[in-house]
DNA sequence: CTGTCCTGATAGCCAGCGCCTATCACGCCG
DNA sequence: CGGCGTGATAGGCGCTGGCTATCAGGACAG
């Protein structure tokens, strides 16, 4: 059962010739009288009365004419989407995003993304790192920005850019006439985020052990670590990203001695089929970001 | 371009594995393999992510599948119609049929349904009436018995015969006593099904509200119910056609004093081009138990 | 009446492909 | 590390859809 022998029987019926429906079809007309003849036998009913002069549709090819013209118009349907489709830089991309990079890094990024991929949509999605690698997992997102290495063979990544972090500095804090901070002396009074954000084990990793305060306080969001930053709290580090709200709130910001910071990476499941349309927005995030190291450097 | 792939891609979509998708195709692992590769170069897209453990359809086979369905639908429609032309009362027919139904009527009705169209083969499928129409608008099914009206104009229907309800008593219940029970006096300890069940409505369209026992037990089936009601923990409802079963288990049965009951109609979808084999099973199950209603009355 | 043209049907052949079995590659698990 | 389960691959076979060449029969012109 072909498809193409429904297309025949349409061409059959329109012309009521067979050499004319052959020739629409771009067969013989032989291969039309054929292949008509077994859907005949197959559908065990006559379609077509040949009458040695004309082709006219029997009563039950007239009843059925009408679904095959669906069936036809159905999978011409099918072949004209998967077109639409089979462009891998189209359609719509799951991008997970951690929570210490989306605010500061989407708005610059989404109008270069529009404007290097039109036809691309990319969806954004926040949410911690492993929260991002099990939504990859179960296929609920395409690919995700992360700080962090990921090793798993399950999932392939790219470095997009480096991202510096900074001492973050109550105004009035001894350390803030500093030119450059050194990353242990933050260790005395280091405030971080609450547990799962990958910036908190970074910080922690940088910094040494954190003081009481770190301890207790751990905030929720960037946004509210900055707060209490700004409100003389603590100290804390940032990334580089990050540094024009901080500014903004009031915070001093220092290089680090040892220029510790961050990289983030695009990642993707190994598997996913729209690898290339992964590689683009990587693509067009780092050409964005790349020299940032640099530029944030204050 | 073949239609046998456009099923094999639908039952890798349902199964979400290559060999249990084949054997439901009736072929062997590799070929569905391989024509599935195949339909995906001739689309110029990757249908599903393959993860050497799971199987999972792609965003652009998410869109593609809907007119696939449909395709393929509209195909076995022409196939249906077909046989329905050359012999409307030949082939299968998927008949839904509601449980609370189902275990008492089809053993009345298959020898009937056999001697009267031994050329039509009925393929039960038990469902709730909501799933059933689902699955009569999908095709999955052709028609359904059902215990309830249908208006919408999508779908056409027949009544078949009246199934009086009867009280259910546990032997010891002080109703039991009494030749004739009134719905409301069933109020105070009636039990009833679990949602979805067209019964449990109609069972509380009659008494009025369950008492405390309903609504925390609701029975997942008419069986457990009348394990319930013999075991004393209340009273119900039950149709008709369960009357036997229900006194076997040594259920007292009343009939009821406003005679309430139910209608069960067989109903198809308005363009399902078999009517005439819709028709005829409904003729011969209505046949079998037209006069139900008073032989029923105990 | 006969030759020609037009129609669809038939015959014979070939290539492509759908399907099979056997096997591989790889990850998981005991 | 070996067995199991997964999907992919390889090789072979037979069906069948496609072609060209031809047939069969009616229409029509000469």
């Amino acid at each position: 059962m072909n498809l193409k022998d429904f297309r025949y029987l349409l061409a059959v019926a329109e012309y009521g010739h067979f050499g004319r429906a052959a020739q629409a079809c771009g067969v013989s007309q032989p291969t039309l009288s054929v292949q008509l003849r077994k859907l005949e036998e197959q559908l065990g009913l006559t379609l077509f009365e040949r009458d040695r002069k004309t082709v006219v549709p029997t009563g039950a090819c007239a009843r059925l004419i009408g679904h095959v013209r669906t069936a036809v118009a159905e999978v011409d349907a099918i072949l004209a989407a998967a077109r639409d489709l089979c462009d891998p830089l189209a359609g719509s991309l799951r991008l997970g995003i951690i929570p210490t990079l989306a605010p500061y890094l989407l708005p610059l990024v989404f109008a270069p993304l529009r404007e290097a991929l039109p036809t691309l949509l990319v969806e954004p999605w926040e949410d911690q790192t492993l929260t991002l690698l099990e939504r990859l997992r179960s296929h609920e997102l395409d690919a995700a920005l992360l700080a962090t290495d990921v090793d798993e063979p399950e999932f392939a990544s790219l470095p997009l850019f480096a991202e510096p972090f900074l001492a973050a500095l109550p105004p009035e804090h001894p350390l803030a006439a500093r030119e450059v901070v050194a990353e242990a002396e933050l260790a005395r009074d280091v405030l971080v985020l609450a547990d799962g954000h990958c910036l908190r084990d970074q910080t922690l990793a940088a910094c040494g052990q954190s003081g009481a305060l770190g301890g207790t306080l751990r905030a929720a969001s960037l946004s509210t670590l900055l707060s209490m930053v700004a409100a003389g709290y603590g100290t804390t580090l940032i990334p580089g990203l990050a540094a024009g709200t901080a500014q903004d709130m009031g915070i001093v910001l220092r290089p680090l001695k040892e220029r510790t910071g961050r990289t983030v990476r695009l990642v993707w499941r190994s598997s996913f089929p729209r690898r290339a349309a992964a590689e683009a927005v990587g693509k067009v995030i780092g050409d964005r970001l790349r020299g940032f190291a640099e530029a944030a450097r204050i």
